[in-house]
DNA sequence: AAAAAATAATAGTATTACTATCTTGTTTGC
DNA sequence: GCAAACAAGATAGTAATACTATTATTTTTT
């Protein structure tokens, strides 16, 4: 299985890109040599010119596959969601009780690298990272409503949509499941930038877990009726 | 009360401002059509340029007063959690009882504005449209750490250290009461987004308590032990 | 009323985010 | 096997942005 995940492919809208960017070793290299960019000098200094003379190639080149940078940057969340919901498939497949399920979801979202996973596309922690700290900034704009029918936030909705079923099939009666799955999916983000740079708003820290104990007594209490 | 909050100065960390706003006429002016404008056209197509046009000044003008257009968004975002915190500390100066201060509290955050109130220095309503779809942009940036070192969030901390303080009133062995805290404030600014724009992620529709309601059933169901 | 200080206007510059055009390579049909 | 068609990449721009430096004007202080 760590095998299989090290080269399986997320499928990401293809509305996103104007070239699949994973149908060629340039595309890849530009995925792979972004995440590094963006990692390191942060997406509002990120550049094509940057990640162009990093590839030793140009500007125009790398407009070939993505319109703007903002694009590379919804492509690199949707590729994330993407890997995040086949983690989660994975991870559930042999699971039958809904709360057993919820519970595997919860460690999964809370900590996705728990098990030192890698892919060939690009380093997974530095994605990690990025999404944190970076993702956001993918939703919040004037564009939003177009970019929501194009549907390029079709793989975060799905892994919401999973969770609300979870939810549901744990207790139909209860009448937020849809805010409950996606604050525990904002949540996560969040508590990861806060325990990096305002630690004392956070009770997460070094300890991976303390995050999904949280998280998993806030559903068993809320849930349970 | 209602005239106080019309013209009460809201305390922000100097080091945020290269001169203060709220001390000449044109500063109040600068604030207020800033607030305008990112309403109207969002943070990012936002210019220093454009500002000025439509003040009837020039760029060098503006800069004067804040040394960049960030520095400016988190002017704004500050002022609000000051203004919310005057809110905060005003709607529960009459409770006791802790379990009622935390309702009260949620019922504020959840909708600050229910009451329509105004203020002199700018629009209320387009501010806090602003602090759901661009704040999160003040803080998502490389500079946090030496930012939150200079105390720009200080605002913001303070409404959460309240909020963690009831919490720990309530119940002294809750062990999550600072991650709770920072997801209740995370929430409301989340889920107001959401209903905005992914409608489907969200029970929180057009129904103002909903939201509120659902932190209350979570407060509730988690401190009571 | 003159000197000092604060404020505003003018005129720049380097960088960014693209676009248009030209050149080279690669495939495809015959 | 080779020309025609097409895709990919390089070169050379442009308009706008985010500032900065300098000069002019107003206001305040003595």
């Amino acid at each position: 299985m760590q095998e299989l995940l090290k080269t399986v492919q997320i499928r990401v809208n293809d509305r996103i890109y104007a070239k699949d960017p994973d149908s060629s070793d340039l595309g890849r290299n530009i995925i792979n040599e972004s995440v590094e960019i963006i990692h390191e000098i942060g997406f509002d200094a990120f550049t094509f010119k940057k990640l162009a003379i990093s590839l030793g190639t140009t500007e125009s080149t790398v407009y070939r596959y993505f319109e703007n940078k903002h694009r590379l940057l919804v492509y690199l969340t949707s590729w994330y969601w993407g890997w995040l919901e086949y983690k989660i498939v994975l991870g559930t497949s042999n699971l039958a009780d809904p709360e057993e399920i919820l519970q595997k979801i919860i460690a999964i979202i809370s900590n996705p690298l728990s098990e030192n996973q890698t892919h060939d596309l690009m380093s997974l922690e530095k994605l990690h990272n990025i999404i944190i700290s970076e993702s956001p900034k993918a939703f919040l704009t004037k564009l939003v409503e177009t970019e929501v029918r194009e549907g390029f936030f079709a793989n975060f909705i799905r892994v919401n949509d999973r969770i609300i079923k979870v939810i549901n099939e744990i207790n139909p009666d209860y009448i937020h499941a849809r805010t409950m799955a996606s604050m525990l999916l904002d949540t996560v983000s969040n508590q990861w930038f806060l325990s990096l740079h305002f630690p004392s708003l956070t009770d997460v820290g070094m300890d991976n877990d303390r995050l999904a104990a949280f998280l998993t007594s806030i559903t068993k209490r809320c849930l349970t009726s």
